[in-house]
DNA sequence: GTATTTGCAAATCGTTTGCGGCTTG
DNA sequence: CAAGCCGCAAACGATTTGCAAATAC
């Protein structure tokens, strides 16, 4: 179970390339970067360590509104519950805290008698920054 | 805009499937569904009539955790917005409001200077029913 | 030296779309 | 009769997996 994992050239890179990005990105972007700068991976490897990060807390994974799965490298492990506001036009994101939500949850699954309860949320929004630049920014679409 | 769309045989077909469970059913499940009651029916049509009702309000469309979208049936046509209590055992769900939630998220953004806000927040868990039965139930399966 | 990781290509999976044929109004 | 549906099969895009070659320790 402790099962830890060779450090290899392409862990590191999918590595720096999510954290070059303060966004969420989806495995097709970060691949498509990594080819950019010119490294030599292969499209499975990528998912295969964004999938170990978000395992590891290294990183948080969240689904966007189209469905697809985007990924945002999180520094330290932090195993914290969270959300986050979340850039539609470039990507970028707020993490916050949603103590007033997580109690709310918990109160309408006790009301109802639910168990084993946990949920998902996330905001969407144009950031500042996009608003500024006006409706046709392009960074990184997550919406 | 006000296309009122033909009524067919299919249609009504599939409106009754959603109708006739109090769950979140993905297309697939409606499909087997309506081909088991001996209905001659595409996959495809059960697909356009979904998101055809999603669009009409009719219908309430949700992404479990598995990444697979949802669906409901929601009685009269009503656009306002309101969030679930979903079993993700039998993908049966309680329909609730959440004021809070909403008023946290608009908060939240606001301090962000985000706009054209919207968020994504459902919450799954166990139902009382499920939880009686045991963790071996299998009706309808939503994460 | 040997277990792990990589990368390619093929396989899944859910969902969408093209299009001739059938229905509805 | 004409505008819309239907359904099948092919197309699709994201993600997964099989497996032999490459690599880390």
């Amino acid at each position: 179970m402790t099962t830890a994992q060779r450090s290899t050239v392409q862990g590191t890179a999918v590595r720096d390339a999510l954290a070059a990005q303060d966004g969420f990105r989806s495995a097709q972007d970060v691949y498509a970067q990594l080819r950019a700068d010119g490294h030599k991976i292969g499209l499975s490897t990528v998912y295969r360590h964004l999938q170990a990060f978000t395992e590891r807390g290294v990183a948080d994974a969240i689904h966007n509104p189209d469905g697809e799965t985007t990924y945002r490298f999180c520094g330290e492990a932090h195993t914290s519950h969270h959300h986050h506001l979340v850039c539609r036009s470039c990507g970028r994101a707020e993490e916050v805290e949603g103590r007033a939500v997580e109690r709310w949850a918990e109160e309408i699954a006790t009301k109802y008698g639910f168990t084993a309860v946990n949920h998902t949320l996330e905001v969407f929004g144009i950031c500042p920054a996009c608003v500024s630049v006006g409706p046709e920014s392009d960074a990184a679409p997550v919406g």
